[in-house]
DNA sequence: TAGGTGACGCGGT
DNA sequence: CACCGCGCCACCT
């Protein structure tokens, strides 16, 4: 399985205006414990550049990867201009922008994955 | 092959 | 709350 196209497929998924930590694209790509590589994944430009990784951040909701966008306050900026608000810790509140995808989503996508042989 | 490094996450304190 | 320790895993020396 190609971890790295699951991942453009799921990205594509995550909702203008909100927020998703680095374990859920995982889980949802099929590989729960692969939060690090999509940190990975995201910071060595693995996955194109037409995915909206802004709206990635840690589980605290921390913009851990706002230092690898063109400049440090970047990511803040983007993610504002859709309507999350960031506090000035970098740091968005979950309960109210984080992206809790349906099962229909997560099964969908496994079609998809199935369907496409990825 | 062995050891080091993270855009990570969780549980304990 | 915050901070820390530890498990995790793809990659890179």
């Amino acid at each position: 399985m190609d971890f790295y196209r699951r991942m453009e497929l799921v990205c594509r998924e995550i909702p203008y205006g909100k927020a998703v930590s680095y374990g859920q694209i995982a889980l949802l790509c099929g590989k729960p414990k692969n939060a690090r590589q999509v940190g990975y994944a995201l910071s060595h430009r693995l996955v194109g550049d037409h995915i909206p990784a802004r709206r990635i951040v840690n589980s605290a909701g921390k913009l851990s990867g706002a230092k690898s966008f063109e400049t440090p306050d970047r990511q803040r900026e983007l993610l504002e201009a859709e309507g999350v608000e960031v506090d000035e810790e970098e740091r968005v509140d979950l309960r109210l922008f984080g992206w809790y995808h349906t099962l229909e989503v997560a099964e969908e996508l496994r079609r998809r994955f199935e369907a496409e042989g990825i």
